[in-house]
DNA sequence: TATTGTTATACTCTATAACTATA
DNA sequence: TATAGTTATAGAGTATAACAATA
C-alpha cells in the first residue's frame, strides 16, 4: 500500500508513526505484566502523587472522574492500587499498595529497556536533540501530559 | 500533578506527549468535517490506492478484515466512499466518490494547517532535523505505517 | 484449501447523566 | 451550591469465530 505523498512531509504524520513504533515496542514488552500504557501511567501518577484523589487522577489522564473510578477500580482488584480515607469523607487518597510498588518497579525497567531499544540508532546527542524538538511541539499545545490514546475533548474536566 | 522523574528523560514519552498534542489539535481542526483521524487516512490510503479491498485497507491500518468492513460501510454510507466490483467476484474495488475526493481535499488542507501550527514554533531546518530524527525511530521498530491508535498485535492479520 | 466479505458477539475504553453523601 | 464518588447506560473501535461465495 502507497502512502498519501500529501502526508510526507508533516511533522504530525511522522509523530504518529513514531508513536505507533514507540507503542507496539512498550506494549509487547509489557505483556508479562498483563498492563496497558494507560494503566500503567496511572500507577506512575499514584506513585509520583501520592494520597491524590480519582477526580485528579483523572484529570492527569485525561479521563472524566467515572472512568477514572473504573480504571482504580481494576488496579485495585488486581491488588497494585490502594483506596485510603481521604482528606475529607467524600474523598479517596491512592496509594501504591507493596505489591503495587514492586510490580511498577519492574514495569518502569521493562519501559526503559523498550526506550533504549527504540533510540538505540541515534547517538546521545541525537537523542538530545529529538527530546528538546519534541518538548517544543508539545509546548506549543496546550495540553497536559497524559498516557492513554483518549479521544478528543474535556467534555467534563 | 507531578509526573514520575524517572520518565523524564525518555524519547518515548516525549513521544507520547507529542502525539497527543499534535491529535487534539488535528481533532479540533477536522471537527467540521465529523471524521476522526483513523477514517481520514482511511481515505487517504484509498485516494492513493484506488481500486484496493478492504483486506488490504484493514492490513496497511493494521485493523482486520471485518473491523476494515465497518469502516467501510460508515465511509460508504455517509457517500465518501464506494464499492465497485472488484478483480474477482469475491472482492470489492474501494474508490472515493466525487464528494469524497472533494471532502478528502478540503481535509487533507486542514491537516497541514493544523501542522504548521504546531511546528510554527520550529526553524525549517529543525522542522527538517524532526522529521529525520523521528523517521530513524521508525525504522527502528518492524511495522507499517498506520493511523488508528490501534491495540497492541496482529492477531489475524 | 485458501481467500473475501460478511455476520454475530464480546471486550476495552470512554462518555453522559443522574444519584448519594458530604462539604 | 459545589464536589467526590458512584451507578447505569451508551457509543466507538476493536477482536474472534463461524459462515457463504468464490477462487
Amino acid at each position: 500500500m502507497k502512502i498519501d505523498p500529501a502526508l510526507a512531509d508533516l511533522v504530525g504524520y511522522a509523530v504518529q508513526r513514531a508513536h505507533l513504533t514507540v507503542m507496539d515496542d512498550l506494549r509487547r514488552r509489557l505483556r508479562p505484566f498483563d498492563i496497558s500504557p494507560a494503566k500503567l501511567t496511572a500507577l506512575l501518577l499514584i506513585r509520583a502523587n501520592p494520597g491524590t484523589d480519582q477526580t485528579r487522577l483523572g484529570k492527569a489522564l485525561s479521563i472524566n472522574r467515572s472512568s477514572a473510578m473504573k480504571l482504580v477500580n481494576v488496579l485495585a482488584e488486581r491488588g497494585l492500587v490502594e483506596r485510603r480515607p481521604g482528606r475529607d469523607l467524600r474523598s479517596n487518597a491512592l496509594h501504591l499498595t507493596e505489591a503495587g510498588s514492586e510490580a511498577l518497579t519492574r514495569m518502569v525497567e521493562a519501559t526503559r529497556v523498550s526506550d533504549d531499544a527504540i533510540v538505540a540508532r541515534l547517538s546521545a546527542s541525537e537523542r538530545a536533540t529529538l527530546l528538546r524538538l519534541l518538548q517544543r511541539v508539545c509546548s506549543t499545545g496546550s495540553r497536559a501530559p497524559r498516557a492513554s490514546d483518549a479521544p478528543p475533548e474535556d467534555a467534563e474536566n
